[in-house]
DNA sequence: CACACAACCTGTCAGC
DNA sequence: TGCTGACAGGTTGTGT
């Protein structure tokens, strides 16, 4: 489910809500999601207050103050199906069929997190383990920020045989894109998702940083895209995804295309990695 | 080492 | 109506 612009979507719904409030109730109602919760979660985060709520590619890490355990940082990460809804008052009873982990604020507010599937996880760490979690040591840089460039990604390109599409996925190389974006940002640059990762060093990268860049941002304007099973952690549904031009597009024409649909078949999905691929063969290349 | 693919889990939808 | 198979935004582990 979410991508990059939509964990900074939770993530700004959840600050209004949870920064400087103190979690004065915490149930989890399953002892796993992908991976065990830790020992003693909720009794260790029962009690703490919110100082900040950060993102690092697609995970969320919420700092907490100073306990008896020194300060912590929850970590999150949303899976494929994992949401934050935040409501005013006391928790709904009975809770929702998916409701795996309910936290409830000093000021009234309940958060809950919902995933369907259980890809999702959390953590709870000390912050000199930040840079060395296993899920978050090999991360490369954040699309966003300045470490990611036409030089840096050409290096990261460099000699990889692998298709674009799939090297684009590799959250080593870039990290925070998902299917929609990467999709979604090949074709506004006109490469096509099969051309070899290597060949997109050099000018065709100075061409794709942008793109990924705006591609992502306006994402975020819009307050993150959703499917079906996801919505933002204030409960309303994200509108980027009526912008998608080929993700989920398949047989349609994509944007300024003048082509006979009937001849070409208009966008096209593939499969690559196992994943779904939309792209236009005519316009990317 | 680099890459492709299966697996994790549940729900939905299209087709028969 | 009910069954089956394909598919869904992510990441890890395994096998080649």
């Amino acid at each position: 489910m979410p991508e990059l612009p939509e964990v900074e979507t939770v993530r700004r719904g959840l600050a209004l809500r949870l920064q400087g409030r103190v979690l004065t109730d915490v149930r989890q109602h399953r002892p796993d999601l992908r991976f065990p919760f830790p020992r003693d979660f909720a009794r260790r985060l029962t009690g703490r207050r919110v100082m900040s709520l950060d993102r690092r590619a697609k995970y969320l890490l919420i700092r907490l103050d100073d306990g008896p355990e020194g300060p912590l940082v929850w970590l999150i990460h949303l899976g494929m199906s994992g949401t934050m809804v935040v409501h005013q008052g006391a928790p709904a009873d009975p809770r929702g069929t998916h409701d795996h982990l309910v936290v409830q604020t000093d000021d009234g507010w309940t958060v809950t997190y919902n995933d369907v599937r259980r890809f999702g996880f959390m953590d709870l760490i000390r912050e000199d383990e930040v840079e060395t979690h296993p899920m978050l040591a090999s991360l490369g840089p954040e699309p966003l920020g300045n470490e990611f460039n036409a030089a840096a990604l050409s290096e990261a390109l460099e000699g990889k045989i692998t298709p674009i599409k799939a090297a684009l996925l590799d959250q080593t190389v870039v990290a925070g894109l998902g299917n929609i974006y990467v999709c979604e940002a090949l074709f506004r640059s006109g490469i096509s998702p099969k051309r070899l990762a290597h060949t997109v060093a050099g000018r065709r990268a100075e061409r794709l940083v942008p793109v990924i860049r705006d591609v992502l941002a306006e994402a975020i304007e819009a307050g993150g895209s959703s499917l079906r099973d996801f919505k933002a952690s204030d409960g309303e549904l994200g509108y980027f995804q009526h912008s998608f031009k080929v993700y989920g597009r398949e047989g349609m024409a994509c944007e300024g295309c003048d082509c006979d649909l009937a001849r070409t078949g208009g966008i096209q999905r593939i499969v690559q990695s196992g994943r779904s691929t939309f792209y236009c063969p005519r316009r990317q290349r």
